[in-house]
DNA sequence: GATAATTATGTAATTAAATTTCATTCTTTT
DNA sequence: AAAAGAATGAAATTTAATTACATAATTATC
């Protein structure tokens, strides 16, 4: 359970589980660790509002054998600078701020991603995806671009891959599944009907279904391999969906996976179509810097 | 004097200088740092063979409130977890090993992002995008993906919007700019003819040619503004390309800032766009983990 | 919807750890 | 070789963290 390294990704991701005063004292914690690694047990609990031994207790329930204990971990798992609580861009923000807010909730998802990674699930989805004859990336709005991604990144295989965003072409595709066929539904939320519908008409069809989105989700139910990533909840801020980026570099993950399970034959391949790619690009030229 | 981050290098640059058991204090520490940070005063001066006092002593001198301090500056210098150090997937990792790898290669390409943010770039092509008619978003290979993701940002506001990865398309439509258009184009390299034609093409209409790309590249030289991002070589390595990721991560700050730009009226559309969006999700069910 | 069981939290007592004081022992200088 | 100065350790003191216990809040059960 304890992973040691990266409390503070361990934190965020215990966050919605935690009791009243726990959450109080996770809050204070991430809102400027570097200051919680240089308090006392007293100053930390009167921050927080609570009593000493409830952070005491915080303390051991993250791992740590006591609080001057917790307080090494946390110094090990501090990036100079981020911020750790998710930060929401508001009408103040400037362009000095709202980058570096955008870019540290990105940053934190792919840590807490990171401590938390379904590798059974990679593993397992990795499996079926080499085996497939055909594949399907299926996901709407913001992830259409994710399985656009993974058609674009899969296509260098020989199996043939397809994406679909249109509700017709889905739901007749997915009637369509046979045996080796592999569907991959991507929703950050699992919750999309059209998404959810055509899960449900592939499974029926003896093809494999596989979802990469929330484990408690009505696609997730409908699948047969479910790639569940803990990514902090900001469905609502559709600005910034910080879930496709780790959907992105999970997908990197699934084609690194069936790549290396190619063995020679699929590194070979690689290294071709590396070379097939020089042509279409200019010489490099001295470095010179434009304003 | 005291340099707070970097006890070790303080430590083993002051060695020479030391008195007897201050020595073997530092010889300690510094042949096992990771477990001085473990160690109670008590321990840490047993295994040198000296007093608790003189460990004491050691570490105010090295400018530290005290020993509990000390182990926070030790653990601070003790980088956890992350590798900085980009990372190559081999053929002989597993699903262990090369998840972490993608992971951490990504989360250092956006914090070295977040170290050299190009904010005026930012800020001028948010001044272009907010103030275009019409907005084109061009990328091919890899790039597509992420100026599909940005047409998809910017169709949210009422601007028209459009990306094409077809060559002839690129060409016609950059031909055909005019003063208040924008063309964005988006190359890690800046250096894929296509692109680099079409921007060429697209600077002699009177168009705004917004590039994000290699600062030294011919694209870079072709355009009126350049986001330049400082990104860590990978254009080998296809497998992963962290730098769509950086890109993705930028097209979410270029959104934010027209956002904030159009103020009340733009944040209100935005409201009504996430309204607009509940009726095509499920309802949300109980949390029920699934295997 | 009330009651029991469980879990969470705080107060006070305790224990453990680190620090200071002061006496002693080494160095270094003349 | 003697005296000053710095370094070190033993013991006392202080500070901080932890445990034990009582109370409050929550959840489950009937």
């Amino acid at each position: 359970m304890s992973n040691e390294s990266n409390v503070l990704a361990q934190i965020q991701s215990a966050l919605p589980r935690l009791s009243k005063s726990d959450r109080k004292i996770a809050e204070v914690v991430l809102t400027d660790p570097e200051a919680a690694t240089r308090a006392s047990i007293a100053h930390l609990a009167q921050q927080a509002g609570v009593s000493e031994p409830s952070v005491n207790r915080f303390c051991k329930r993250l791992g740590a054998t006591g609080y001057p204990d917790f307080k090494i971990w946390l110094a090990r798992s501090l990036v100079s600078g981020l911020q750790y609580m998710s930060q929401v861009v508001d009408a103040e923000d400037t362009v000095d701020t709202y980058p570096t807010k955008l870019l540290d909730n990105t940053i934190n998802a792919l840590m807490l991603a990171r401590e938390n990674l379904p590798a059974p699930a990679i593993e397992s989805a990795v499996g079926h995806l080499h085996a497939a004859r055909r594949i399907y990336f299926f996901g709407v709005g913001t992830s259409a671009a994710v399985a656009r991604d993974a058609e674009h990144k899969f296509f260098r295989f020989q199996t043939s891959v397809a994406t679909h965003t249109d509700p017709l072409m889905l739901r007749m595709l997915s009637a369509g599944g046979q045996a080796d066929d592999v569907f991959f539904f991507i929703s950050h939320t699992g919750r999309t009907q059209v998404i959810v519908e055509a899960a449900e008409l592939a499974a029926t069809t003896g093809a494999t279904v596989i979802a990469m989105t929330d484990p408690a989700s009505p696609l997730a139910d409908a699948s047969h391999c479910v790639i569940g990533l803990d990514i902090p909840e900001n469905t609502e801020d559709y600005l910034a969906m910080t879930s496709r980026i780790v959907h992105l570099v999970v997908i990197d993950m699934l084609v690194t996976g069936v790549t290396l399970k190619r063995g020679a034959e699929g590194i070979e391949h690689l290294a071709r179509m590396k070379e097939s790619l020089l042509p279409t690009r200019l010489p490099k030229q001295k470095k010179r810097r434009k304003t």
